[in-house]
RNA sequence: GGGCCGGUAGCUCAGGUGGUAGAGCAUGUGCCUUUUAAGCACAGGGUCGCGGGUUCGAGUCCCGCCCGGCUCACCA
């Protein structure tokens, strides 16, 4: 027998053991007066004389440690993220108490009730009186020391990622904590909250190939979204002048530490204002956005201090003379000039060319929070364009550590001009740009209706989280980021067979 | 999809040049009523990712495949 099958089995034999003394290996519900984290927080600094009068507690939490001593031991209880010490006498618990705890896996989750003291090396713990039975483990906990490293184990495996390591437990918090704060942020300023179709017949509003699904009573293919923009522009000129949408977006490409291929933006909209008035909001938003995940706008990323407190701004073309590297940097008007710009890619429009070359040249070196703005036109189908120089557009991008997590514009609200944009998106598409733009015609016909001067704007919460919390891979700020599915795992197999027992 | 790295006990990891698979934690038994990576003694536990090949003999060398990580390409 292998020694996984022996352990599965020593605990299944073991919730015999248990019900034997009395208890329910499952147990209910079970009244807590507090829980761990508001035990240490509150006590944590107590000394021994001023835990008196007793403090008493009955919480509840899963078993983390046990060191057993023959008529007594001590054990942690850990609930959510936090572990409390608990010492268990056989004089305090009782004979069938102590029979329980002796009986004690790791892992289990235990009720316990007592009060607080501090043991002879100082630690805050609670001196058990009575025990309750909550929940049993079949399956052992990963090492305690080391925790859990398996990287394919800890993303397959989340649920004892979370348990094993407290700092993941801590990155979705954090996580929580700046989605909280942007919501907050843009309900403070009279935006509403809308959900936007995931499942669209026609998939537009970003660059991207799609994830087609069918729908059988319908009998029609439809596309996961690629983006919600199109929705939320319908809804602008609905009359709702303040919207957004936080939610899944999906493109069905490659995966790579800066992409999954679903992730969470924040996309809003903003009648009667423009890229200009984004581009302040934007600061504003970002700036909060790390004081509520970091508790500072000074983030430390990767050997890098980014400053959210304001962003540095850039056009397209002065970024790309400013970031250039090695020999050859180009002026200005070289950036602006049609031959050097052909020159020095092999896209087939200026625009393109120079969109090329910001990507290849200068993208990773935006290491601080960074605006860069004034985009060409070929690139940006949805934006309006500059009064002054119609190829180029009223779009930015913010760039952090070398990744885009936002992009913004003023809204092309002109429908003679969107339906000349979606043609020339078209004629792309049989160029074979497989990433070109739809044409949407009903978006077309509700830009007919009129859509007031807009600005919309989307934020990668996926990547801004990665900054905020520190995380390497956009796997770490994801709970269950896509992976090939597993091979065989024969948990059912291996309980049918036991159940016998 | 290409390149590089990895997959050995439930977990964390060792295993020059090919020669009967190891440690710590965890598990079991015994001792231990303020320990804390508790301690001491003994014991059990392995499809060395999978499949071929070379060899008297493969965890180790060769080929193919699976899974993962990093990276490049693509993309946000």
């Amino acid at each position: 027998m292998s020694l996984e099958d022996e352990l599965l089995k020593q605990r299944l034999c073991r919730i015999r053991e248990i019900e034997a003394l009395g208890f329910r290996p499952y147990g209910a519900r079970f009244e807590f007066t507090h829980e761990i984290p508001g035990i240490l927080a509150g006590y944590g600094s107590k000394t021994a004389e001023e835990l008196a009068p007793e403090v008493r507690v009955r919480i509840a939490g899963r078993l983390m440690t046990k060191r057993l001593m023959g008529k007594a031991g001590f054990a942690h209880l850990q609930q959510n993220g936090e572990r409390l010490q608990m010492y268990v006498k056989k004089d305090a618990v009782g004979e069938r108490d102590f029979q329980l705890f002796q009986l004690l896996d790791m892992g289990d989750i235990v009720g316990v009730e007592g009060y607080l003291f501090r043991t002879r090396t100082g630690e805050l713990s609670v001196h058990v009186e009575k025990l309750e039975f909550l929940s049993k483990t079949l399956l052992s906990m990963p090492e305690k020391f080391h925790g859990l490293e398996d990287v394919e184990i800890r993303y397959r495996q989340r649920y004892l990622d979370l348990i094993a390591n407290p700092e993941v437990r801590k990155v979705f918090v954090t996580r929580a904590r700046i989605i909280a704060s942007l919501r907050r942020q843009l309900e403070d300023r009279g935006f509403i909250e809308v959900e936007t179709p995931m499942m669209q017949p026609l998939y537009g509003g970003a660059a991207a190939r799609p994830f087609v699904t069918h729908h059988n009573t319908l009998d029609i293919d439809l596309y996961l979204r690629i983006a919600p923009e199109l929705y939320l522009k319908r809804l602008v000129v609905g009359g709702l002048e303040r919207v957004y949408e936080i939610n899944r977006n999906f493109r069905n490409e490659g995966l790579s530490t800066h992409h999954n291929p679903e992730f969470t933006m924040l996309e809003f909209y903003q009648a009667y204002t423009d890229y200009r008035g984004l581009m302040d909001l934007s600061a504003e938003l970002l700036a909060q956005a790390a004081v509520d995940a970091a508790g500072t706008t000074q983030i430390e990323y990767e050997g890098q201090k980014l400053d959210f407190g304001g962003l540095q701004r850039y056009s397209m073309r002065e970024a790309v003379v400013q970031f250039w590297q090695g020999d050859g940097r180009p002026s200005l008007e070289q950036v602006s000039d049609r031959g050097w710009l052909l020159h020095h890619s092999d896209k087939l429009t200026p625009g393109e060319a120079l969109t090329d070359i910001f990507e290849r040249r200068v993208e990773e070196q935006l290491i601080q929070p960074t605006l860069i703005y004034d985009y060409p036109v070929e690139t940006s189908p949805l934006s309006k364009n500059k009064p002054d120089d119609p190829a180029f557009v009223e779009r930015f991008e913010i760039y952090a550590a070398g990744m885009e997590i936002g992009n913004a514009y003023t809204e092309l609200n002109d429908p003679q001009e969107q339906r000349r944009r979606f043609e020339m998106q078209l004629s792309m598409r049989e160029r074979g740009n497989e990433e070109a733009h739809q044409m949407d015609e009903d978006y077309v016909r509700a830009l007919s209706y009129a859509m007031p001067p807009a600005g919309g704007e989307g934020i990668g919460i996926d990547r801004l989280t990665m900054i905020l919390t520190g995380s390497r891979s956009i796997r770490d700020v994801i709970l269950f980021p896509l992976l090939r599915p597993e091979g065989p795992i024969d948990m059912i197999n291996l309980l049918r067979e036991y159940d016998k027992l």
